[in-house]
DNA sequence: CTACCTGCAAATGCTTTGCAGTAGG
DNA sequence: CCTACTGCAAAGCATTTGCAGGTAG
């Protein structure tokens, strides 16, 4: 598997073109492979400047035209961040997101708030709007300029793989909350067969966690400045805290006394509570890495819920 | 009470004037004006244009430094609504707030809401970003146009105004919840002194309801259009739910038993809670009449708690 | 060989600036 | 009387359009 394939992205424009009559010329590939080449949001000087370098001819009204046409295909997107230039950011496999501007350096910090979504379809609910897109940006003094630091801009990650590694995050903290609950579940519980389950899911647990954070590490290595880049997808822990089944019922006079069959069970309650959420967040996004992550671990639970189902069942029957 | 004082914003302009050694005009006082006597969001244009059936003889450029001079002395605010023009809206004593905008007719609602501005300042936290300014825009289908009405426009109500009807109608909200708690309690309550003491605070706060009522009402009588003008302020009644007590704790087999003095204390605790979050609300919004509503309720609520709480120790001292 | 493409120049739309005459304090 | 103000025209700026020569399919 490649680190990266603009491939995709070019095959995608071609097929644009096709579709619509067009035609591929030299110039559409250089300010194509020029905007793809480079993550942040470029004005059309920005990108004129660049293709300038590779072929002096190229007039900046073809680099306006192949953007607009860039823009239709699904490649890139308009933005405008303030000043009056219209600016262009990568939009396929890239979720949608909103701008935190530092009106000193002008950074651009992106971020994704899926509980800011939530209070904004809330919102737009009551008037009975459609929305179609939004736009949200949030202007201001960012902390290297406030800190008088030299403003380290560091190497701009591609946003969809810094969701990509922020849903692994999400799906990890999701995992070692599982930990500790077994963990927890393991040490109060009296019953010997119960506590035995608990330590059994407590271990696969923990092992699918170093999976978990294999695949970040190996994520970090393959994209370099990917480890320092700014969190961009906003999880509530809290959220993920609650997920896990609440064992406060089950103490009977201060002590937990769950045989291997409710053990069986808190553990299915947790994967399936867990499959659901996830599942629910991956539907909230545009096809993207990301996506694919909270899928993927959706998918896993939805196993996991089904090989315990079936082990409490086999029980059942062998009694 | 006049019912509209464009005044003071006029008094705060020629402050302005007279601060930066400007002079006062026939022209300045003609776009003021007509800037002051329209609500919305007004392009030069569309300003330049009211202007010029006054005064033949305005140039557009005067509208445009004019705008600049207004801007700068806090009476218009700036914004951009998607199309390429400078629009400008009222400052003075108006909130702060998001857009709304319908692609197809060009309405624009505008809206608050505190959970929104919460959720975003615990992100820019997390990136140690200090906001300056934030700007909001949902762009999509309103109501009418996705059923082919005509667009309603309505008269267009001033947004200050309606913050301030929606203050009152969240204070209302508070009130009601207020009396539904002292209703429930009176009902449940075994103890007739205690009982005693809720029939009354359940009267007070219902006499408090009325009293909102009718200022609402009188509101809506001053401000024609106001009564249906859209929700502006974007309330959680849900939180309000959690500002009164639980009692719960207080069933004892079933029964509630409190005396005279546990609801008094019971009762301070409501207008504790209520006065608390109201504070905290009025704490959140620049000078205008809404957060004045805030204010006068969370006094109000102090008031009641010291009154209450005089009562209580009377009580003791009397036993 | 046709239809789209390119690059130049010119035009557009919004906004700002330069300037000479005008008027407020 | 000084200085800021006004309105005109002209300039700026980002972006779009018209057009004649070029090139992909």
């Amino acid at each position: 598997m490649p680190v990266k394939k603009p491939e995709e992205e070019k095959e995608l424009f071609y097929e644009y073109l096709r579709q619509h009559g067009l035609k591929k010329t030299h110039q559409k590939d250089l300010i194509l492979e020029t905007f793809l080449g480079n993550e942040g949001h470029m004005s059309v000087e920005d990108i004129y400047s660049l293709v300038k370098r590779k072929d002096k001819k190229v007039g900046i009204v073809t680099v306006f035209r192949t953007l607009k046409s860039l823009t239709a295909s699904g490649i890139a997107k308009e933005i405008t961040l303030g000043d009056g230039l219209t600016r262009f950011e990568h939009c396929y496999h890239h979720p949608l997101h909103h701008h935190i501007i530092c009106s000193q350096c002008h950074k651009v910090i992106e971020f994704l708030s899926p509980e800011l979504e939530r209070v904004q379809q809330s919102i737009v609910a009551r008037y009975r709007f459609q929305p179609l897109h939004q736009r949200i940006q949030i202007f201001g003094v960012c902390r290297d300029c406030r800190e008088q630091r030299p403003c380290q801009e560091g190497t701009k990650a591609d946003t969809g793989k810094v969701f990509a590694r922020d849903a692994l995050r999400m799906a990890l903290a999701m995992q070692e909350q599982g930990v500790q609950f077994y963990r927890t579940a393991v040490a109060h519980n009296q019953d010997p067969a119960g506590r035995a389950v608990f330590e059994a899911m407590m271990l696969e647990q923990e092992s699918h966690a170093q999976e978990l954070e294999r695949e970040l590490e190996q994520m970090h290595r393959q994209e370099k400045g990917l480890e320092s880049a700014p969190v961009f997808l906003h999880f509530d822990t809290c959220e993920l805290q609650q997920l896990v089944p609440c064992l406060q019922g089950n103490l009977v006079g201060g002590e937990m006394l769950l045989d291997a069959r409710r053990a069986l069970e808190v553990a299915m309650q947790l994967e399936n509570r867990a499959a659901g959420f996830f599942q629910d967040y991956a539907d909230k996004f545009e096809d993207t890495e990301g996506k694919r992550v909270f899928q993927r671990f959706a998918e896993r639970a939805i196993k996991h819920h089904s090989a315990i189902s079936r082990r409490a069942e086999s029980m059942v029957a062998a009694r």
